[in-house]
DNA sequence: AATAAATACGACCGGTCGTGCTTTTTGGTT
DNA sequence: AACCAAAAAGCACGACCGGTCGTATTTATT
């Protein structure tokens, strides 16, 4: 083992670098996340995160990363821990609202934020958000066919379609949970898949019970 | 009638400046909509701005105002011509779609860009978007109940659920035509709906044909 | 014709941005 | 103990930011 200390304390900082520019990201946006706030907030000087990242779009690029990985340990992994079909759906769809809930990022959502933001920029950031958007519809797309296939929904189900609805109504409850009143959204957000579900799925003993 | 040309010439610049104000913050943001890029792409002067709005906060404010104005014309308006109910509802969602992919606006929705932009920024703008996404709730949700109370759909829905459905829709509609594959965007917010109306709606006649 | 008001302009301010260049500190190798 | 590379800091730069000021131009009033 020979492990570098020199090195190491580099791969720290540039851990806590990630972490908070994934969270000032969502309040100033992925763009106007300034060098200077960054380096503040970590008690650093602003060239030594050059030292880092050759360039600030680099560092964005590092930023998008880091919160892909930030969402599948702390929604998609705790998801999976439910059983195939129609409760993991329903468990990926909780813990996306848990996260929300938690306020873990001051922003609410790092992606639905800065996919907002970019969508009028071209240009590497964009791609590399699109690409991560991408991904997160095939994995949501995905379980639902696992679902369909395990004859918990109707086999003839159109699966993208019940992926996109699903995502919608956690892009609404993040935006509205800031704007306007968090426990509803949460509610609706919870009621509107529940109800989904319960159309579809002829064991209703595999979702959760609650208001009809 | 005493039309004063002076005024009337403010009045112009003014209308024509909010209405690029509009179009360039669904760009680059309300916050990171500048006041020089503004002032050339109008071919004045940043100082000219001043004259007409103090700080860029009221010049903000001002382009929020402008863009409810330009939703209750191009969206709201044109859908109230379809007779209340379920029809006037579906109008709505249509128009909505309508206006995204007619692409009028250059970064999609004003109104999705700038409250993802500002869900974590305290202040008068945050306030003055939260506002007027309380109204269009409000909108939506008593469009729902009109339909309920004509019979057309369900008497004990819960409506506030039913309009935070079709917002969810049209929100990721928007998002997803502008990183993703525009028609199936389009598409899946079309179908959404109508399954959601085809299963609550007794009377299958108010409804538009189409795919099962 | 003279005055007053609304509009618009160019020049400029202090401040912050991203980004290079140089130096110092830190930690591991030999 | 000498040496060295990685990490971090210090510093300066040009560009752009929101905003102010004095001034010129247009238009209505008198």
């Amino acid at each position: 083992m020979t492990s570098d200390g020199r090195l190491a304390r580099g791969e720290r900082t540039r851990a806590a670098t990630l972490d908070a520019a994934v969270a000032l990201a969502t309040e100033a946006g992925l763009h106007g996340l300034s060098l200077a706030q960054l380096a503040d907030a970590l008690g650093v000087s602003k060239s030594g995160l050059f030292a880092h990242w050759r360039s600030k779009e680099a560092l964005q690029l590092a930023t998008v990363d880091r919160a892909v990985a930030q969402w599948q340990e702390q929604v998609i992994e705790p998801a999976l821990r439910a059983p195939r079909g129609v409760r993991r759906l329903w468990a990926v769809h909780e813990a996306r609202i848990d996260f929300y809930a938690a306020r873990v990022l001051p922003g609410g959502c790092f992606f639905a934020n800065t996919e907002f933001e970019y969508n009028a920029r071209p240009g590497p950031v964009r791609d590399r958000l699109a690409g991560a958007f991408n991904q997160w519809t095939a994995f949501l797309e995905r379980l639902v066919q696992q679902a369909a296939d395990l004859g918990e929904l109707p086999a003839d189900l159109d699966a993208p379609q019940l992926a996109y609805e699903i995502d919608a109504l956690g892009i609404s409850a993040v935006m509205r949970s800031r704007l306007l009143d968090p426990d509803a959204a949460y509610r609706h957000a919870r009621q509107g898949l529940l109800n989904r579900l319960r159309a579809l799925c002829p064991d209703p003993t595999l979702l959760p019970e609650g208001p009809s």
